[in-house]
DNA sequence: TGTTGTTAGTTACAAAACCAACTAATACGC
DNA sequence: GCGTATTAGTTGGTTTTGTAACTAACAACA
């Protein structure tokens, strides 16, 4: 119980909690940077595209809480390197709708099982009983609704 | 348990402590910059100047697992608000002796309350049984061991 | 000693993030 | 319909970060 006088930065939730998303990023990061030359939000970006199928930019910022300029920015990147195809709505001529092509989809496919499996090293390191009220805990700290009212997956 | 084709992003460890951390850190982080104009490598050598007394760059560096350029960066600009003092160290004239001015010390004592109460607010968050697993869990994933062998406080 | 390697810390330049202002299209109220 | 507000998305300029190269001082050992 952290107390002005003598807390330590360790006990400290924000500190551990960012020390450790640092240690479980790193790798994983690495492997998306090197293989495919994306940033953080490219990879979010995809995976949004993949899982849930054709979005918007907007959507995808409701989801992932990214400011839309990043969005914006991650999607002309993923773009470029042809992850990722645009078009704008018929209807409403404001928004574009967004889906990964082939080679996006590989990628996606190929960076999920990646990733689950980094998060098995990781969850591996954590005593199997407090696996679950770790992931309950984080989520109400990130005020994570449990995945329910979002964009119909696929 | 993520699997390649339908885990969610909502389950994934590195997601979660990501999010985790920002909802913490984003409070502290605008009192912090909205009082001090600090950024966070600032508050966090602060902190460890206050906490540990007398350390030089390296230790700091070493301790908090910041990149030497971003201390040296963050000292330069405690210093320039005055909250951080150095001297070249009279032995080994490589080292840089830092400490804090009272100004310096006044904020760290602010800044820790205000830390701490943060820190309540979150981990009220999570049911009283899970909070020591919780930080068990983050320090084991940080791969942070438990304050022993550091810098001698005070 | 003097040559080579290592350590502490800074600087410079490129990459990325942040914030504010912008365009274009739609919705809303009358 | 017409003026105003709102929404989707982009662009530009400033901060911050990341990376690599640099200086200065010490260490080690022939």
């Amino acid at each position: 119980m952290p107390d002005t006088e003598t807390f330590d930065l360790q006990d400290f939730l924000p500190y551990l909690l960012n020390e450790a998303a640092d240690a479980t990023s790193l790798e994983f990061q690495r492997y998306y940077k090197d293989r495919y030359g994306m940033l953080r939000t490219e990879w979010r970006v995809l995976f949004h595209l993949g899982h849930y199928g054709m979005m918007t930019a907007k959507q995808i910022s409701d989801s992932a809480r990214i400011h839309k300029t990043k969005i914006s920015r991650a999607v002309a990147a993923l773009e470029e390197k042809r992850f990722v195809q645009r078009e704008r709505d018929e209807v409403d001529r404001r928004i574009e709708n967004l889906w990964l092509s082939k080679t996006g989809q590989a990628a996606f496919r190929d960076l999920s099982a990646q990733a689950a499996q980094y998060d098995q090293i990781f969850m591996a390191k954590v005593p199997e009983a407090d696996r679950e009220a770790l992931r309950r805990c984080l989520r109400v700290i990130a005020d994570i609704q449990t995945p329910v009212s979002r964009p119909t997956p696929r």
